[in-house]
DNA sequence: CGCTAGCTTGACACAGGTCAAAGGCTGTGG
DNA sequence: CCACAGCCTTTGACCTGTGTCAAGCTAGCG
C-alpha cells in the first residue's frame, strides 16, 4: 500500500506532522524544538485494528505518521457509516473536551504508524500561573483547536454531500477534499496522490453501494476527469471537478 | 403555529430554558438566581428571517424561548441541506470557540422569540483571578459545553441517518429525536408534541424530496405508528419506531 | 371571498441498490 | 516457481426506492 512506508525514517515521517501543524498555524521556533522528539515513541497498528471503540477507552493522543484510518459507526444490522477519513498528519485522541466525534469508534484502514503526542501535552496540562509563558514556549492548544475546527468543518461538508448530492457529485467532492488535505501535508505532485481505500470504504463513507462507487469512478475516468492506477489517483481537471462537486475548500479560522 | 405563544408570559417561556439547562446539569441555587432576569430582554423574529448568515456576523448569544429555527447551507443551484433543527430551550450564538457548526447560517422557521443570554456571559467573560469563584456563583460554561456536545452528537446521528438509512427509517428517527429533545424541556404529554415544520423543511433536513416525505409520513400513519393533526405529532408506538429507526437517545456526558 | 402556501395524489422516470458471476491481483505455502 | 486462496474490482441483468412533473385539494389569511 504505502510504498516503502515501513522503510521511511521516522524523521521523514514526522515531517508530515510538522507540515500539517504549520499549515494550521505557523510554528514558532520554540514549538519546533518541542516537536523534535516526536518520532521517538511510535506504534504500528495492523489494518482493521480498532484504535478506539465507541464508548470505550479513548486512545492516547497521537498523530498518524503513515497509513489511513477512519471514524465510523455501525448500525445494528451491520450497515456502516464512516464519518471521517484520517490521513497522515491527522491527530487522534485529543479530547480537549469530550466532543462526541472524538469518542466515536476509530479503525485502521491500512497499516498505520502512530506517534505518541505526549511531548505536546506536557505544556498544555501544566496550565498553572505560568500558563501563558508555557504557551509562548511551545504549547499547541491553538493548533489542536484549529485541527478540531477543521475536522468539524469537514463533517459539515460531509452532511451536505450525503444529504443533497448525487453519487457523481459526492465522489468528485471526496476526491477534491482529499486532494486539498493532501496539499496541507506536502506538495501534491501533479495532482496525483495516494488513496489506499477499497471501494467498500469509499461506499461506506459516501453512503453508496460498492457497485455504484465502482461505476461512478469509472464514469469519472471515462470522462477524463480523473485517473486511477493502483491506489494512486490523479485529478485531471480540477476546475471541472470543482464545478461538479460545488466544492469549496475549508477556511481555516485564525483566532481573532 | 405555536398556540398562543405570543400570549404566554415571559416567565412561563423562560421556564423552558431553565428546564433545558437543568436537564444537562443540575442548576445550583446561585445559578438559578442569575437566570432570573433572563426573560427581560427578548427579541421577536419573523419566520424566514436570517438569524445568522454563513461567514457573516455571528448572532449574539441567546436562547430560543419559543418557535423553531434551523442551521442550514445552500448549494449553488439552490438545493438546501439543514444541519440541525433548533427548538425552544436551544442556545444560539455561543461561540465558545469558533466551531464551524455555530458559524453556519441560521434561519427562523417560524416566528421565534429569543432571549438575550447576556446575564450568563458576565461571569464567563470575567475569567480573571477569581474565575473559579465566578464559576461557583453562577457561570454556565459547563452547561454550554454540554449543550455543544449534545448538538454535535445529534449531528453525528444525522450523518448516519443521511448516509445509511432509508426514508422510512430517517423519518422515524427524526420523530424520535424530537420527542426525546422535547422531553428535555418539559414533560411530553402522551407522546404528543408540536412540530411546526412544513414537509419541505423535513425534506431538506432528511435529504429527501417533499413528495417522498409526504408519502413516508402517510405510511407511518397508515401503519398506526404515528398520528398527525395540524402541527401536532403523536408517536403511537415508541417501541416499534425505536426498532425501525435503530434509535438510541443521546448520552449526556457528565464531566469526569 | 379569492390567493397563496402547503398538502395530497397519480403517472412516470431514473438513480442507485441487489444479486450473481467472472476476472484480476497478491501473498503464501508446497 | 507454480497453484491455490482470498480479497478486490468489474460487469451484466434486474429491481426498487426515491425524484420529478403536474394537477387537484385544503385552509388560513388578507
Amino acid at each position: 500500500m504505502q510504498p516503502r512506508a515501513s522503510g521511511a525514517s521516522a524523521s521523514l515521517m514526522t515531517a508530515v506532522v510538522l507540515r500539517r501543524l504549520n499549515a494550521l498555524k505557523t510554528l514558532s521556533p520554540a514549538q519546533l524544538q518541542r516537536l523534535a522528539p516526536l518520532g521517538e515513541r511510535t506504534e504500528v497498528v495492523a489494518p482493521g485494528a480498532i484504535l478506539q471503540s465507541e464508548g470505550g477507552a479513548p486512545i492516547r493522543p497521537s498523530f498518524i505518521l503513515s497509513g489511513w484510518a477512519c471514524r465510523q459507526r455501525l448500525l445494528r444490522d451491520g450497515r456502516r457509516q464512516i464519518f471521517s477519513l484520517l490521513i497522515p498528519g491527522d491527530a487522534l485522541g485529543f479530547h480537549i473536551e469530550p466532543r462526541p466525534l472524538s469518542r466515536i469508534s476509530a479503525v485502521a484502514l491500512t497499516k498505520v504508524v502512530l506517534a505518541s503526542a505526549e511531548p505536546l501535552l506536557g505544556a498544555s496540562i501544566s496550565s498553572g500561573p505560568h500558563a501563558s509563558a508555557a504557551n509562548e514556549s511551545g504549547a499547541f492548544d491553538e493548533h489542536m483547536r484549529l485541527s478540531t475546527c477543521l475536522e468539524d468543518g469537514l463533517l459539515l461538508d460531509h452532511v451536505v454531500r450525503l444529504g443533497r448530492q448525487t453519487a457523481y457529485e459526492r465522489t468528485a467532492h471526496l476526491l477534491l477534499e482529499l486532494h486539498w488535505r493532501w496539499s496541507l501535508i506536502g506538495p501534491v505532485d501533479d495532482r496525483r496522490f495516494i488513496m489506499p481505500l477499497t471501494q467498500e470504504v469509499i461506499a461506506d463513507f459516501l453512503g453508496l453501494s460498492i457497485v455504484h462507487v465502482n461505476r461512478t469512478l469509472q464514469q469519472l475516468r471515462r470522462e477524463g476527469l480523473i485517473e486511477m492506477s493502483g491506489s494512486q489517483v490523479g485529478l485531471l481537471d480540477l476546475a471541472q471537478l470543482t464545478v461538479i462537486a460545488d466544492y469549496q475548500p475549508q477556511v481555516l479560522h485564525p483566532t481573532p
